[in-house]
DNA sequence: CTGATCCATCAACTTTTGTTGTTCAACCTG
DNA sequence: CAGGTTGAACAACAAAAGTTGATGGATCAG
């Protein structure tokens, strides 16, 4: 059970600043129902279109979530790995149970 | 298994914040480890004290790390719980496998 | 006690984020 | 084609986050 490739840390840290504003886990949550369109989510959050619009940017940027045009409508959707990796890196670095407490610092 | 207890988006956007930054995931990989004093940390991570006890603090605020003051040192240890509660949500919001793809969002 | 070490906090900035309102291209509909 | 709708992009501003250097309270060693 080797750490599967360890991400670096401006990895990491790019997805988990995706989920770090409220409208965007709200987004997500949303999302976790199935693909929508902008038009749903505006209306559903009672957020301005160019607000929705930079989140699902943010989103985008992070890896966290795909986007497919239809017609004259966009549907953003999760990435399912993103979100897998997500856990996978919480899993990895939380304490293994056995606690290293350290006795001393620095003698 | 029911949802256990959604947590509401500012407490998630608040530990999602907590690793959004570079610097902090590399002091959570380090408290990986074990816990660590600020000092270990500084050295290892090569950063101005100061900066250093900014980011745990924000960490601190996160609830993803824990103090506890020795003497006169100040031990940081990772919160396991926090760290679930992140993997949880990822996987509550993960895509269920089985696909609702919206034909038409807008008639 | 004196001097040194550890660390939080503050002030002063610089850099990033987020919000709002507007504009513009692409795309249907009639 | 004309008019309406969807949604990205931009500018201008407000707010939050990070960085650095300085200060000061605890705590410990000699």
């Amino acid at each position: 059970m080797s750490t599967s490739t360890t991400p670096d840390a401006a990895t990491v840290a790019r997805w988990f600043h995706g989920l770090a504003d409220e409208t965007r886990v709200e987004i997500v949550r949303m999302l976790s129902r199935g693909e929508r369109c902008v038009c749903e989510l505006t209306d559903a959050l009672d957020a301005a279109q160019s607000r929705l619009s930079f989140h699902l940017k943010a989103l985008k940027t992070a890896g966290l979530v795909s986007d497919r045009k239809e017609g004259r409508w966009v549907y953003y959707s999760l990435n399912p790995d993103a979100l897998d990796a997500i856990a996978a890196f919480a899993g990895e670095v939380k304490p293994a149970g056995e606690w290293v407490s350290r006795g001393g610092c620095c003698p």
